[in-house]
DNA sequence: TATTGTTATACTCTATAACTATA
DNA sequence: TATAGTTATAGAGTATAACAATA
């Protein structure tokens, strides 16, 4: 490819005469631009409920994990321990969680959802789960599968090393 | 689901006994830590061009769309034009694209990328092939032409109404 | 010494309002 | 009046260093 000497500029095209075909050749460039589309509406969803996704992400695990601990539960979400602290400090002042001092290990925390916590998790889940309904309506169970599976071997093939 | 009462902490249990089955039900979330885990080792090849993310998909669509005028790559690219300002300094800096004026519309550019800046493309696409090849290699065929059909179902969802 | 949680901080990405110059 | 590009700014998300309390 030559560089570009005296061509004339494009007109007012519409959207569709630009090409984006290199870039749509880049399977992690589609990941991204699906993601952010999803997450759009995601977050609208999320929204009636006064979460956003790190912070529902957190009560998710807290309600699963009962007596779970801030770095564990920063661990499995991939998150730095310190991001996580403002999130818990933002739902416990919501009181759906609490944190309690371990007996064990006066340094840790054992992380619980509240009787609103739960409340909140059962409603907002199910939300999501509406919301995921949205596009997984519209696959075939072998290209869910198919994605499923493809998103697994991509999450390994980054995180061997990684971890 | 009944709230926590009495439970004693998670001891210091490894991270394969914490569950998140809840989450990983949930395809966004899938989605977002594959593409997390792909971006660490995205970001690392583009470093050895002193580029990030969407400077490269900046420069790609100037590459392929010479002429191209700023208020069309923000749109092509989904980001507001003034981020798309900063990114486009940046590039103009490094002499890697040019913005000419318009003569039949003289508020717009018109983009072309530098002779640097299409040696630049070609180095920098091709290492970008090469991180997509170390997990498409895992995927079959089948695999491939699900995800990227899934991942287009997914966008059109969410994009339909929004454009 | 090492680990848990914390504070402070900084960098990136993204979004909006308001301006200028042109149309 | 509307559009192209710009400036300034603010909100999120994310990453690291360094600290106090505890192991």
């Amino acid at each position: 490819m030559k560089p570009a000497t005296a061509l004339p500029a494009q007109k007012n095209t519409r959207a569709s005469d630009i090409s984006d075909s290199q870039l749509r050749g880049l399977f992690g460039y589609n990941l991204k631009r699906s993601f952010s589309a999803l997450q759009v509406d995601l977050l609208e969803v999320l929204s009636k409920f006064d979460l956003r996704m790190v912070p529902f992400s957190t009560l998710v695990m807290i309600v699963e994990n009962p007596g779970l601990r801030q770095s564990q539960l920063a661990d499995a979400l991939a998150i730095e321990r310190p991001n996580l602290v403002v999130v818990l400090d933002a739902l416990e002042r919501r009181e759906l969680i609490t944190r309690d001092r371990v007996p064990t290990d006066r340094r840790a925390y054992a992380l619980r959802a509240t009787l609103a916590g739960h409340q909140l998790f059962e409603k907002a889940y199910r939300a999501v789960q509406t919301h995921e309904a949205r596009y997984l309506d519209r696959l075939t169970t072998a290209e869910r599968e198919a994605l499923s599976s493809a998103l697994n071997k991509i999450r390994a093939t980054f995180e061997e090393t990684g971890e």
